[in-house]
RNA sequence: UGGGGGAUCGUUCAAUGGUAGGACACAUGGUUUUGGUCCAUGGGAUCGGGGUUCGACUCCCUGUCCCCCAGCCA
């Protein structure tokens, strides 16, 4: 992490006189987002800071209703994708329930627990409103040693869910409403997907986090903005049980324009099937930037720019566009590839004839070396990069107009070909023989510069072209279901797409940019037929200064 | 209307009493065998009102606006 923050400033000073030890702990009820990247960035880049400092994954598991072990694999898969090495720090709230329940019982002991009997909804009503305070429980001053008894049989399973609580005795007045007597446990007869049945008692986030925390040996521990009227329940806890006690800071979470944040709603997308899964392409998960084709330096370059605030930003999501274009424009194979195909033929160039003709593999880094294209008489080009009445600032293909194929020749269109229905059928064209490789020492002028397919030689993909999933900026906050705002443009495949014959050979690993389009990858999951994902379009100015004049 | 936080170019992050700066976005030019990349240039901000000070984004007072909190979720 290059940049200072507030958090970097604080851990600076401390470090003189502790041991830095962060955590990340996501619950497992969910994929991982591009928000919880943030957190795990910043938790990780602390760690990797500071000597001998470490970052632990802490599953915070507590709750077995939710949770399930498909997300614990795919948490740690994205994170070790993002970078970071796990293996022999990775935790679980879990393995404390023990330790968690004799911390209870010390509490009780100390007078600052009891077993409440309400109902869940005497209990809310009894908890008061912003402006005015609660009512005490009924059950509020039991006896130490009743307590002790109650919770027992709770542990024991004797009641049945939601029969009984435990609560931590505070303050029903407290301006604070996470004061006022906050439930640690609560009855669930739920499979827990580690600890099996050996629970019927699950410990609350406020009880259970700070305990989790200290366990660990946590020096700082980061979480989000939501959490600050935690802080005081965090602090009264660990002040209570006497216990190692982390300094809790928060900060402000990552918002992204045309997208969502929220675990809920991703998992709404997810379930009413609205995109094909956590690790859609146009999700904001982990899986699903992976998927689209980001990397991780992409991300965390992105994650180091915007930095770490208490103010609750919304980050414009052209700035993570501008981070993957960055680093798929030093490392993507540059190759050839036709979207939508408009035949030419080569009206001087022999029939059944083809030769090879080297293209380099990146302009921007030499070393990844040159390859072969294939060029005959029957070529395809982008149909968009023709026009018959050409305006005189479109230096494509038009009628008697030259322009260069792309690592190959000169070309000159002589004739159109059209259907009945006036649509173009194919163009004819003739080559110039002394300008290949694209070059000629003439002086000729040739502004147009364009890709293209030998037919013969291309290969048939699918290609699912992708944009914003929300058509507005805040789909979070809006009037109405968030659903309706999704966009209908979000997702299109286009098939019999041609491309150059070394796209055989693709890897899934491999970043492509096909010239003049965008920077593309092949889909991770089985199609029928090979299938790329553009990851992101190249800028284009072109586009940009024909929007306003439509 | 109780409590907890936050307000700096369109967006975001800096400036910790001493020239308000960077990035993205936008605009304009140049280079270019990608209308990409790269390079150059430009417009553009301290929430309002008082005060302290030689000097205030920064400190004080006051007002305004925004976010979070009434789960047996995290």
């Amino acid at each position: 992490m290059s940049n200072k923050n507030f958090i970097i400033n604080i851990i600076d000073k401390d470090s003189d006189s502790q041991t830095i030890h962060t955590r990340f702990p996501p619950e497992p009820n969910g994929y991982l987002h591009i928000g919880h990247a943030k957190s795990i960035y910043l938790n990780f880049e602390i760690a990797e800071k500071y000597n001998n400092a470490t970052c632990n994954l802490r599953f915070d598991d507590t709750n077995p209703s939710t949770e399930q072990q498909e997300f614990v694999d795919q948490i740690i898969l994205d994170i070790e994708w993002l970078g970071y090495s796990i293996s022999n720090r990775t935790m679980f709230a879990s393995d404390y329930f023990e330790q968690m329940y004799k911390y209870a019982l010390q509490l009780i002991k100390q007078g600052l627990a009891y077993v409440d009997d309400q109902s869940a909804s005497d209990v809310r009503k009894t908890r008061g409103t912003l402006t005015s305070s609660g009512v005490e429980s009924r059950f509020r001053n039991r006896s130490i040693d009743e307590n002790l008894d109650l919770f027992q049989k709770m542990k024991d399973g004797l009641y049945k869910d939601g029969e009984k609580v435990l609560r931590a005795k505070i303050d029903m007045s407290s301006p604070n409403l996470n004061l006022r007597d906050p439930v640690m446990y609560r009855i669930m007869h739920a499979n827990h997907h580690r600890t099996k049945d050996a629970w019927c008692i699950y410990p609350m986030y406020d009880w259970a986090h700070g305990i989790e925390d200290s366990i660990e040996g946590i020096s700082h521990s980061l979480c989000s903005l939501e959490f600050e009227d935690h802080r005081p329940l965090y602090d009264w806890f660990l002040n209570q049980l006497k216990i190692h006690h982390p300094k809790q800071i928060e900060f402000g979470r990552l918002n992204l324009t045309h997208t969502l944040m929220s675990k809920r709603k991703l998992a709404k997308l997810v379930y009413d099937k609205v995109v094909d899964g956590w690790d859609d392409p146009r999700m904001p998960t982990i899986s699903g930037l992976r998927r689209r084709g980001y990397t991780p330096d992409s991300i965390k370059a992105f994650l180091n720019d915007i930095g770490v605030t208490k103010h609750d930003g919304f980050i414009d999501y052209s700035l993570l566009e501008f981070f993957v274009r960055e680093d798929l424009n030093k490392i993507s194979l540059r190759v050839m590839g036709v979207l939508d195909p408009l035949e030419i033929e080569i009206v001087n160039y022999p029939e059944g004839e083809s030769e090879w003709l080297t293209a380099e593999n990146n302009p921007e880094d030499k070393s990844q070396g040159e390859r072969k294209i294939p060029f005959s008489k029957h070529l395809y080009i982008e149909r968009s990069d023709f026009m018959e009445d050409a305006p005189k600032k479109y230096f494509r293909l038009s009628l008697n107009n030259e322009v260069r194929l792309k690592h190959a020749y000169y070309i000159v269109c002589k004739k159109v070909i059209k259907y009945k229905n006036g649509q173009i059928a194919k163009l004819l064209c003739e080559y110039d023989p002394s300008t290949k490789g694209g070059w000629s020492n003439d002086g000729r002028k040739v502004k147009g510069t364009l890709h293209w397919v030998s037919k013969a030689d291309a290969i048939d993909a699918n290609i699912n072209l992708y944009d914003h999933l929300f058509e507005i900026e805040n789909p979070d906050s809006s009037e109405g279901d968030f659903l309706d705002h999704i966009s209908k443009n979000s997702k299109k495949t286009i098939s019999n797409c041609k491309l150059e014959p070394s796209l055989k050979a693709a890897k899934l690993d491999q970043k492509f940019q096909f010239i003049r389009l965008g920077y593309f990858c092949l889909d991770s999951k089985n199609n029928k037929g090979l299938t790329f994902n553009r990851t992101i379009s190249l800028r284009d100015s072109w586009a940009k200064k024909n929007k306003g004049s439509k």
